[in-house]
RNA sequence: GGCCACGUGGCCAAGUGGUAAGGCAGGGGUCUGCAAAACCCUUAUCGCGGGUUCGAUUCCCGCCGUGGCCUCCA
């Protein structure tokens, strides 16, 4: 398959590198609980891996995300909540985690943390200064020297000098050019610290990517992901560093970088306070939802989160599952569209993660099963195909997805139960639905209409939708 | 101010030098006791102005607009 580089800026062949491919996507700091933009960004970095694994069996991908569990932001949280940043960070990685879970989000072979991973930032460090690359400046810690590597600015596009201009001076900190970043910052009073040549502290930013990419993908790897918010500095400064210790053209062959989400036009900021957190996602919308509003544009464009959109992909969801519904039906020849879709699919994909075309394969399918279903065929094998290239969508449309009553009132059930004189003692709420429905079917049976109606609208003002078709009525909580 | 994207039907969104996928919504029809779902039919010349070309939405220039980065950020 093919992705477009950021560092080159043309589409370039995804290739092993060292006999594997290996993918390394910058993780969250958790200094809080993780956003529906975090969420966007490793949901598509996850099918990109899902895709090459399904599309090069035989090939090893290996997929490495980390966790930034040290930082300014984390230990200023954790002062003002007056407690451990440790325990802070775990708290929100394991949230986080979670919420990956329930979101269907592909969990990476590997996630490093910059706690576990010291000896390796700080050998990466002694490297840099060895090969002239740092310095260290007593009582503030060890900087970068920008100006030392000529290919700075490459990723980003941006000649030194011009970066220079907008940087303000930090005076006092001993740095040698004001673009020179730090590796080591000098320990706090009341900071975590570690040990080190330079005296104790703990690593700056970039420096525990680039460490922990090439310990865990070696010197050279295929991929390296994140948002385009951190082409610079962040990863700009990741080459630097990796450059500095393996040689110029080391770390990563192909950068990708995936958009920003917007909530109703405008960026996702704590300020603006239209942040929506991943619990607050998972708690309005569907994960499947929420997926195929992701991967319905490309991963580069950002993408703009609006309650219209997001109501738009619930629906297209319930197509989806609408067409893997099973009915009972004779098994005919698999509609011609089954046979082109995979191609089609496959085409799209290599194309740069073309999610949205492939999405259209499944949405062709979907209408192929559904024609099948029409003149009585069953159209398994089409199916199959649908329900496989979904999965490596990660879309899970599950056959239960409109089954779950737990967020339906019990007392308003229990309420329309007694209404219609139907025994509402069953402990699961399903049975008194399948018993309303008992009632419904015998009324119309007897051509009562207005009491089957009424059983139906009321089912409905209760969030479950009722639809009679050739092998009876079914029913559906409303998504 | 600098750098980089983007501007496609009511909305969302692919895509191509030779008049444009898919989803949602709308309208008409089939099916249904009625609905729902499903199926069929139906809605676009691609921000504006130039240029290159036999031909541009697709390439180039300018303008307008939106977003991102340039400081922490997926």
């Amino acid at each position: 398959m093919r992705l477009r580089s950021t560092l080159s800026g043309s589409v370039e062949a995804v290739a092993p590198e060292n006999g594997r491919i290996g993918v390394y996507v910058c993780g969250v700091t958790p200094y809080t609980e993780s956003h529906i933009g975090h969420a966007m960004s490793l949901l598509v970095y996850g099918v990109l891996i899902r895709y090459l694994r399904w599309r090069h069996p035989g090939v090893e991908i290996r997929y490495v995300s980390n966790y930034t569990d040290v930082d300014d932001k984390i230990i200023e949280r954790a002062l003002e909540l007056g407690r451990d940043p440790a325990s802070l960070a775990q708290q929100n990685i394991d949230l986080w985690e979670a919420q990956q879970a329930a979101l269907g989000i592909l969990a990476p072979d590997v996630r490093p943390r910059v706690t576990t991973e010291i000896d390796a930032i700080v050998a990466a460090i002694g490297r840099i200064i060895e090969n002239g690359h740092a310095y260290a400046v007593p009582g503030a810690g060890v900087y970068f020297r920008v100006r030392s590597l000529p290919g700075y600015g490459k990723l980003s596009h941006r000649p030194l000098d011009e970066m220079r201009a907008g940087t303000r001076e930090e005076p006092g900190h001993g740095k040698e050019f004001p673009l020179d970043f730090a590796l080591w910052k000098a320990a706090k009073p009341g900071e975590p610290t570690w040990p080190s040549p330079w005296g104790p502290g703990r690593p700056g930013w970039h420096i525990e990517c680039s460490a922990m990419a090439q310990r865990y993908l070696g010197a050279s790897f295929s991929v390296h992901g994140g948002g385009t918010d951190l082409v610079f500095p962040h990863h700009e400064n990741e080459i630097a560093q990796a450059e500095a210790v393996t040689g110029p053209g080391s770390f990563a062959r192909l950068w990708m970088h995936n958009g920003m989400v917007l909530r109703d036009g405008e960026k996702m900021s704590k300020s603006l306070g239209n942040v929506v957190s991943v619990a607050e996602a998972l708690d309005r919308w569907t994960p499947d939802a929420l997926r195929l509003f992701v991967l319905s544009k490309h991963y580069r464009q950002p993408t703009n989160l609006t309650d219209e959109a997001m109501a738009a992909a619930q629906r297209g969801v319930d197509r989806l599952q609408q067409a893997l519904a099973e009915e009972p039906a004779r098994e005919g020849s698999p509609p011609p569209e089954a046979a082109s879709a995979r191609a089609r699919f496959v085409e799209a994909m290599d194309d740069d993660l073309n999610t949205a075309q492939a999405l259209a394969v499944l949405f062709d399918l979907a209408r192929a099963i559904n024609r099948s279903r029409e003149v009585g065929d069953h159209g398994s094998a089409a199916r199959a195909t649908l329900r496989e290239l979904a999965s490596v969508l990660g879309l899970a449309l599950p056959a239960d997805a409109h089954a779950d009553l737990s967020r339906i009132s019990g007392a308003e059930l229990s309420e329309i139960a007694s209404r219609f004189d139907v025994a509402a003692a069953e402990a699961d709420a399903a049975d008194v639905v399948e018993a309303l429905l008992a009632q419904r079917q015998a009324a119309r049976a007897e051509r009562d209409f207005a009491l089957s109606d009424a059983i139906r609208d009321a089912l409905s003002e209760a969030g479950i939708e009722v639809q009679d078709g050739p092998q009876g009525a079914r029913w559906s909580v409303r998504g």
